[in-house]
DNA sequence: AAAGTAATGTCATAAGATTCACAAATGCCC
DNA sequence: GGGCATTTGTGAATCTTATGACATTACTTT
């Protein structure tokens, strides 16, 4: 795989389009080209066959690309060719709904844990987990190979949980506390913050009227 | 306002900016510089600066922003002086997590209906919301003045409530659902998806072992 | 088998976003 | 009240990303 740096909305348009030729497959189409995944996916079509070209040649001059490869490809790029075992810190609605969000499994990833610190959360089920106190995690994360954890707890206890799975080893975290969490180099965070996208169209909405 | 075109992400981070704004007004604090904003949320100072430049004047040199006024302003530009009514098609775990979830209320939405065609989830409560059938939703769209709809349905119950959303004249949809929508020009729509951050993540995992 | 059609891969170009660097303005200290 | 510290606002420069255009390759049809 190349070296050189790839841009980030590439590996982002990658994992859509992964998705997209998935729902293909399903359907028993095998060919695909870049005009369909564009169209498909809302972007043009020299686009997705820069973001392609990044890895390699996948595609054939003239046909296309065929679709089950074409999957194999993103899938290998995505690094999901194996499947991941995370970790949960939150159970409240949000927490739980993600437990059971049905996506997650499709695309490889098993929650292997649920914590929190609220007594009267510990204990209850989501799914078929356990939620357990957060002293646990560090065995959980070791027992399972456990490198990514995602948090989904308030904005003002997400830093501490952040610390702990530091402290825990994991090397990626999937934070949904709308805040900017400070780790260390060596470990990745995203965040996924639900009201941006949200104040994005009540941007633009508040712009019509002017 | 100004009338040349903003790039997304400056909007994108001005919410950013905003939330955090508000926490630092929480703790007392009055006065704050770009670099204390930068710092906070993961930016540099040049970035902050010239995204509010797009908008106007809001500092004073030498000294830095005023919080609270900073607050005000944000808040305006993101067309959230007045609250929002909102709607919810999908009463599932995700759904329900999303009526529920503090943070929108924090901002200024409110949601006032909460739909599914799930015979066994019509009926249902939500927080203070009976979830009612799709039928159900042009009339409060149109009694509440509703103009933004959210989507939390499987992906391929998506498209069919984007029609029915459209229909009853909604001018903006936040889809979480993982497929592209098909809309008129004049209705916006932004995806949240889940996973994309979370394959972002194994994407980098993945690079380390090279 | 030649001509026509389709679609990739990629280089060149254009567009867009971020960073730099500094003049201008403010407040503070001696 | 003059000089020093700060910090904004911004035009220019840089870096990054997306688009355009086309040569190349493959398939299809006659």
């Amino acid at each position: 795989m190349k070296a050189l740096k790839i841009p980030e909305a590439t590996i982002t348009r990658l994992s859509i389009y992964s998705r997209f030729l998935k729902r293909l497959d399903k359907k028993g189409i095998t060919t695909v080209s870049s005009g369909d995944i564009a169209e498909g996916v809302g972007v043009s079509p020299a686009q997705v066959r820069k973001d392609l070209a990044y890895f390699g040649e996948f595609g054939t001059r003239g046909v296309g690309y065929n679709v089950k490869d074409l999957i194999r490809y993103t899938v290998k790029i995505l690094g999901l060719s194996e499947p991941w075992n995370l970790v949960m810190v939150g159970a409240g609605n949000l927490g739980s709904a993600l437990v059971t969000y049905r996506e997650f499994k499709d695309r490889g990833f098993t929650i292997v844990g649920v914590f929190d610190n609220d007594l009267t959360k510990i204990g209850k089920r989501i799914a078929d987990l356990e939620v357990l106190p957060l002293e646990d995690l560090p065995r959980v994360v070791k027992e399972n190979n456990v490198r990514i954890g995602i948090i989904a707890v308030p904005a003002k206890a997400a830093q501490e949980i952040a610390d702990i799975m530091v402290k825990a080893g994991l090397e990626a975290i999937l934070n949904f506390a709308p805040i900017s969490l400070n780790v260390p180099d060596h470990v990745e965070v995203r965040n996924v913050d639900l009201s941006v996208k949200l104040e994005i169209l009540t941007f633009n909405l508040a712009l019509r009227e002017k």
